[in-house]
DNA sequence: ACTAACCTGGTC
DNA sequence: GACCAGGTTAGT
């Protein structure tokens, strides 16, 4: 379930539970991991402490001792679960880190897209990344010219990780509602004040999502404002109803009348 | 800017 | 059985 939220908060969680400890082995349960994390690949993480974990986008980036890095990334359903010593394993573990007190750190992921790589160095990656949406430094001007001349609507770009990184389906959609933008504008085409209303739209949702863990979902209902509300009332309170639309072949819900060019 | 691909599971 | 899924990339 990770965008940039939940990603921050399972690196928290993972920083505090292999932060200070060394992997004593490590396995793969899935081909798709496998691929990447060769056998070979798998036995040279054992004995490696952990010096500490980052993340950067929905990039995650556990640091050893040796310099190299296992680079993260959930795409649609990775996570990280603890699990004590002698305790089963939860249901779809991709790859298990046995620790040095006995516990162990797995990614469990359903979909198995999630990805494992080891890495000598992490710019490559970091190369391809817009700043974070919550950066101060990146102002409502700045933003407003790196929208300058595009032509794909703003709700596609703002999914664009060279352009930010860390805004998903998730954040775009609530971000725009909250800016009361049409995401079918070409980016290029709005107005400072647009821009800026985004920037800041965007960063309302995710300061929500960073509240709540990401978890906005709880059993049967969630808590958007618009996002998985198609046919319900705009909560703007305008009379609007919620439509969805499907751009870059992911789904965006709207409210036709409070979200304008 | 759309489609398929990577994968599996849940829901209508 | 069909369609949906909070991501990303490669190839039209």
């Amino acid at each position: 379930m990770p965008e940039l939220p939940e990603v921050e908060h399972a690196v928290r969680r993972l920083r505090g539970w292999i932060a200070t400890r060394a992997i004593v082995r490590a396995e793969a349960h899935h081909k798709a991991i496998r691929r990447t994390l060769t056998p070979r690949r798998l036995a040279s993480l054992q004995g490696r402490a952990v010096r500490d974990v980052s993340r950067r986008g929905k990039h995650q980036f556990v640091h050893l001792d040796d310099a190299r890095v296992l680079h993260v990334h959930f795409r649609m359903n990775g996570d990280w679960a603890w699990v004590a010593p002698g305790a089963d394993a939860p249901r779809h573990v991709r790859l298990t880190l046995h620790l040095d007190d006995g516990a162990r750190v797995v990614l469990t992921d359903s979909r198995a897209l999630a990805t494992a790589v080891l890495l000598d160095d992490v710019a490559p990656v970091l190369a391809e990344l817009g700043p974070e949406a919550d950066d101060p430094a990146l102002t409502p001007r700045a933003f407003h010219a790196m929208l300058a001349g595009k032509r794909t609507p703003i709700k596609v770009a703002l999914l664009d990780q060279r352009l930010l990184a860390g805004v998903g389906n998730i954040y775009a959609t609530e971000g725009l509602w909250h800016a009361r933008v049409d995401p079918r504008v070409a980016a290029g085409a709005l107005t400072l004040a647009q821009a800026r209303a985004v920037l800041t739209g965007v960063r309302k949702a995710l300061g929500r999502g960073m509240r709540r863990e990401g978890r906005y979902a709880e059993g049967d209902s969630h808590e958007f404002l618009v996002y998985d509300r198609e046919g319900a009332p705009c909560r703007h309170r305008d009379g609007g109803t919620i439509r969805r639309i499907v751009q870059g072949g992911r789904s965006t819900y709207h409210c036709p009348r409070c979200q304008r060019r």
